[in-house]
DNA sequence: GTCATAAGTGACGATATAGTCAGAAATGAA
DNA sequence: TTCATTTCTGACTATATCGTCACTTATGAC
């Protein structure tokens, strides 16, 4: 009888009912996605991500709270997921430039095919700077960051603080996406691995060659640090 | 009597009403600089513009047709600012990496004390990104570009084609903005230019290598492009 | 001082957007 | 099928913001 009622449970594990809210949230989530690409998160408004949903207005705020909560969401989501590419894809990387060539790789991937969670990455990193801006945006931005800390403290040999640390993973950051909104707008359409190609390996050398400043350390250390 | 009615002129070449319109202008241009760096340009309203000047309301059109009108003018202050900066401080380096090393520290110096603009600059750029934006923002970008293509390219003794140029000079942007906004997050308070020294000459270099690389050359002449 | 002109003002009507809620539609259990 | 429960809906109200305009104030010529 219990063990009957567990294959039926699980034979039909997610019900209609449920499965049609996950699409209705997900038409909301994809469709913010696109105006805000297209508008900004701060000129959308309720009603044009609903309509680009294709849904009544009020199945809005039967999933969120508001826009904010929306963008909240949106926000983890994309850097989580990033977050997560780059836990997969750098993990085997022990030497410092090839790791950091893999985070930027993995930035160009992720981006190259997702234009609006591009925009709305930049947009995120621009809404840190002002005072008044959607709470919660900082929270999955610091854990993003933290990501990036793991991957390069564990690729350097050498004790850090986490003060230094965290102001490398900005500079990393900091120029992946600034190399990144570069080649958007200098390259259209063209292939982007190429023209970018040296562009990357400037960039690497550039870090490496900073970090490697960065590092706190005695001369005899000099030369274990960092290959 | 012509002569008198010229020094008269002269003597008072900015009649007070003349100055009242100015002062009205400036108040609100530098209350839209504030709240801007706040709450961002979208979500802040005409009202408190105005409010924050101490004017009221209807000056505000007196002045600009709306908000995206202000906007322009001021997002074209800022950049041609900049740009003056730029070739006021710059022209005279003609050695690669001083040069990109002086355009750096324009910026620095630029924006350091000018928190609001860097905030106007950065939401600019990321709005660049958007098909339906402010119109006419992306004039003042685009003669800022071009100013730090001049300079890139009368430092180099090679001919180099218009499209490389520009993106180089996207690159050399791109990457300060970057660096800058990790200046800002990573660095509350401390002395910037310390923190900031290193990581300047890995970027100067960084650039330099990738310059280097995008110019089309034949072998003959690589050792006399950039020393 | 007087007056014509220019600039500033803020209450007001028009418009737009947010958030709600009573009813419609879908779902799934019986 | 029936019906209780969940989700969706979009018209509606309340609110917020815009842009205007009749009026006030400041300016400068005479």
């Amino acid at each position: 009888m219990m063990v009957l009622e567990r294959k039926e449970r699980k034979k039909r594990r997610i019900p209609r009912q449920k499965r049609r809210v996950q699409v209705s949230r997900e038409k909301l989530l994809q469709a913010a996605r696109l105006v805000f690409s297209e508008k900004g998160m701060d000129a959308t408004r309720i009603d044009e991500i609903t309509e680009r949903a294709d849904l009544g207005k009020g199945t809005f705020y039967n999933h969120f709270t508001g826009k904010g909560d929306l963008i909240r969401h949106l926000m983890k989501d994309v850097l989580d997921e990033l977050a997560g590419d780059l836990n997969e894809h750098c993990r085997e990387q022990s030497e410092l430039p090839q790791l950091l060539d893999a985070i930027i790789m993995v930035h160009i991937n992720f981006f190259s095919k997702r234009w609006e969670d591009y925009v709305l990455y930049f947009q995120g990193r621009a809404d840190l700077h002002l005072t008044h801006s959607y709470s919660g945006i900082d929270t999955p931005f610091i854990k993003y960051l933290e990501t990036i800390e793991e991957l390069i403290d564990s690729a350097i040999q050498s004790k850090i603080s986490k003060a230094v640390l965290r102001r490398i993973a900005c500079a990393v950051v900091g120029f992946v996406s600034g190399y990144y909104s570069f080649a958007i707008i200098a390259t259209e359409g063209e292939d982007v691995d190429k023209a970018l190609g040296s562009l990357r390996s400037a960039l690497v050398a550039g870090l490496v060659k900073f970090i490697n400043e960065a590092l706190p350390r005695t001369a005899e250390e000099n030369d274990r640090v960092v290959r």
